[in-house]
DNA sequence: ACAAATTAGTTGCATAATGAACTATCTCTG
DNA sequence: CAGAGATAGTTCATTATGCAACTAATTTGT
């Protein structure tokens, strides 16, 4: 419970500064970042954010149902399913029956895909470690523990 | 330059994980946090972030031209074009001429607009301090300390 | 002073995001 | 084992976005 955030000593302050309000920051950072990565991403390798997501899962927990992949990234559904569908047109992923359930689909990446995920991670963590470049070994294990809490936190609001 | 990003020890880490690159924390946190106050503002008073976020500035600021919005708050300034049309046509701010300068005109807020602003703003508030009363005045510290850090960054890259 | 370049803001268009409604399959309960 | 409800995934209709092209007004260089 800061009290320096909109508010001053205990009382909570009636006037809110957009820059010091944070979904307001959140909220460009994400912008800014989005548009930088998606530079490699998207006009490089013409994937959106959620075909990326779901290459990324795929890439790195094997063997995922659609659900599975909504459930841990929090995307909507509808999002998930125009990725996969695109992503199998384009062969990067390839889909299976799964065993007892003829609803769902496993869906694993393809060679073609495991190529591409191999040739865009190095590029990906490069971007991230130049945007990690302003910070020390501290603040960055700060970072992540701070988006930690608030993560857990905004999905509790 | 953080060794422990996606990298051990000296050396750049060659896998990714989604759970720890920023690129995606970030986009996350800022998805569930607009949801969330979307709540707010677009549920109860049918405004868009754009919309939501030229009344704040105005509100801060004072009188503004649209151009000066686009530049404090990086957004496309056809969406800052819309969302002044629709806060016009709703009477929420007017528009009357600049002096000296017949392309730009002044944006302010009508009494409606400020009513209004007057109205969200605590509730806007009191949803900030719900997300940050999972950190200690410490830590919000760092946090904003951080995040202004990385907007500098990204704004760089 | 006047053509060229800038600037403020708008609009058109193609693409993307969203949520609700829908299909098909599966599970549970009596 | 039938029917109600839940679940996986798709699609439709609406709205939002981003980019570039455009208008209109202003500034600059010569």
């Amino acid at each position: 419970m800061p009290d320096t955030a909109n508010s001053t000593d205990q009382f909570v302050r009636r006037e809110l500064q957009l820059e010091r309000f944070l979904p307001y920051l959140v909220n460009n950072l994400a912008d800014r970042i989005s548009t930088g990565l998606s530079r490699i991403y998207a006009d490089e390798y013409g994937l959106s954010i959620p075909e990326w997501r779901v290459i990324a899962n795929l890439a790195e927990h094997g063997v995922l149902n659609a659900k599975r992949i909504v459930i841990t990234t929090g995307m909507e559904k509808s999002k998930v399913s125009r990725a996969v569908k695109s992503l199998t047109d384009r062969s990067l992923i390839f889909q299976r029956r799964t065993e007892n359930d003829n609803r769902a689909r496993d869906l694993a990446l393809t060679g073609t895909g495991e190529a591409l995920y191999g040739e865009l991670v190095p590029r990906a963590l490069a971007w991230e470690l130049q945007l990690l470049e302003c910070l020390s070994t501290g603040e960055y294990r700060d970072l992540m523990h701070l988006l930690g809490k608030l993560r857990e936190q905004a999905g509790r609001i």
